[in-house]
DNA sequence: GCAATAGTTCGCCATATGGCAAACAATCTC
DNA sequence: GAGATTGTTTGCCATATGGCGAACTATTGC
């Protein structure tokens, strides 16, 4: 569940980036201007456009325009879908590892009575 | 914490392509060989080993090399931080969304009686 | 030692990414 | 409606990415 395949490479492809990775920080405390949210990086707006609109593919972020001042906002279905996928990857990482350990332990008890 | 800046970058960079996720859900069942990761995919061994790089360099895979086979095996303390920086923010959200659903339900009460 | 096996390195290519400046809308505000 | 404000589009550039084939370097096994 969860494993969309291109949403996945997009929402972690648009979390590989420290701008964006920012954005989306700043978003959670509530929606924001463009202007706003370009305001703490030393980027020119055109280019923090792009990593607006990588972050807008990638359905982490949504936004509408009203007037001339387009307010973006959290999509935290997408950010959900990618904490999973490496949520039920460790899962079963942990799994395994408690079988391990259980037998490991099982093993010591039996073979060398510690 | 587990906000290494660098670190975080190359993690969901390396989580954002398929062919490399599905390289640690196979390592999350145990080590393997270069081959043997590589086996299922349709792509050439240099191209391959570019996104084992990619993993390795991300801290998301170790391996150390016996003869002339490579084993690769999964470190599972990056796919935490990653985990752990989505789940931050996430708890962050849902803290600010408990608080916006207790003011709402709070302003109902008090002014709709509802 | 010769051949097969397992990885690695080297160029080469097309496309994507992330940056810029400059020009171009569109919409407030006075 | 003139001017400021807010976004957007358009080129341009350097570098990174993901793919390939070919050549090369170990090891292992007979």
């Amino acid at each position: 569940m969860a494993n969309n395949l291109a949403s996945l490479d997009s929402a972690f492809h648009a979390l590989a980036d420290p701008t964006r990775r920012a954005v989306i920080s700043r978003l959670i405390t509530g929606p924001a201007s463009v202007s706003e949210l370009a305001q703490p990086f030393a980027i020119g707006l055109p280019t923090f456009l792009k990593h607006l609109k990588v972050l807008e593919d990638s359905g982490l972020v949504g936004s509408g325009k009203t007037g001339r001042v387009r307010v973006c906002h959290l999509q935290p279905a997408r950010l959900a879908a990618a904490e999973s996928w490496i949520a039920e990857q460790r899962a079963i990482w942990e799994g395994r590892a408690d079988r391990l350990a259980a037998y490991v332990e099982n093993h010591i008890h039996k073979e060398q009575g510690q």
